[in-house]
DNA sequence: ATAGTATATGCATATATGCTCATATAGATA
DNA sequence: TATCTATATGAGCATATATGCATATACTAT
């Protein structure tokens, strides 16, 4: 029970969460559209999907992570909480705004010509 | 919204709530029915206050707290969540039984010879 | 095979957190 | 006033956590 909430007390690991309760991601994009480093990206991954919150696997090269549907179903009334209360987070907007802003790219694979070129 | 999950995030704590749950106690009741020491208890309880799950007040020496009714009101979905899952807690039933123990003493002003009597 | 991309993880470090002991403060009581 | 009880808090210490850098691993593509 601890482990959940240690895990959801950090903003960058909710920050992570705004963004796949969208859709799933790999590492790559959230490391782009939250600007953080990849080891950090990764790390924040690792403990939200050890106490249950993500699923994840690997395609490729990628690790794609999502909400998992368990955690919804085994911790309803803590999942409606987060639904409804993350959208007040401070970043909110804005990262999603990052992360729509490289939705149309092919975020991977591309990552480092688009952020250097810069353009728009 | 992170401080809460932060403040949640403690064992200590999440004992002093299942106690809170019953009825507001005051920090030397806290102190003997968890075993933990006065500062321990006090800090924890701070904490707890300080980001709105607890409310405070003074009587005489002691200080009360119990839960905070605004708390359960704007945080409803966590409240029932944690109402509904803080009964898993490994120590929960001997916490409630070393509560019960000392329910019927007088455990403020009389706790040092409580503790040293024994009896029972 | 070689080079490039994506990810995980060891290491070092800065910061945060929890705990105990000691002490200051405030109210109660003799 | 002097003493006892209850509480809050500073100091010091041990541990945990977050972060960046460097690197090993794994898969892709040429």
């Amino acid at each position: 029970m601890t482990d959940i909430f240690k895990a959801l007390s950090e903003e960058s690991r909710l920050r992570i969460l705004t963004l796949l309760m969208e859709r799933e991601m790999c590492v790559c994009e959230i490391e782009i559209c939250l600007n953080m480093t990849q080891s950090n990206a990764s790390r924040h991954l690792t403990v939200l999907k050890n106490c249950g919150i993500l699923y994840g696997y690997k395609k490729a090269q990628w690790a794609y992570f999502g909400i998992s549907d368990s955690f919804k179903k085994e911790h309803k009334e803590l999942w409606e909480y987060l639904q409804k209360k993350i959208v007040e987070l401070p970043t909110y907007e804005s990262d999603h705004e990052q992360c729509e802003k490289y939705r149309t790219v092919d975020v991977c694979a591309s990552s480092k010509i688009t952020q250097e070129g810069e353009e728009e």
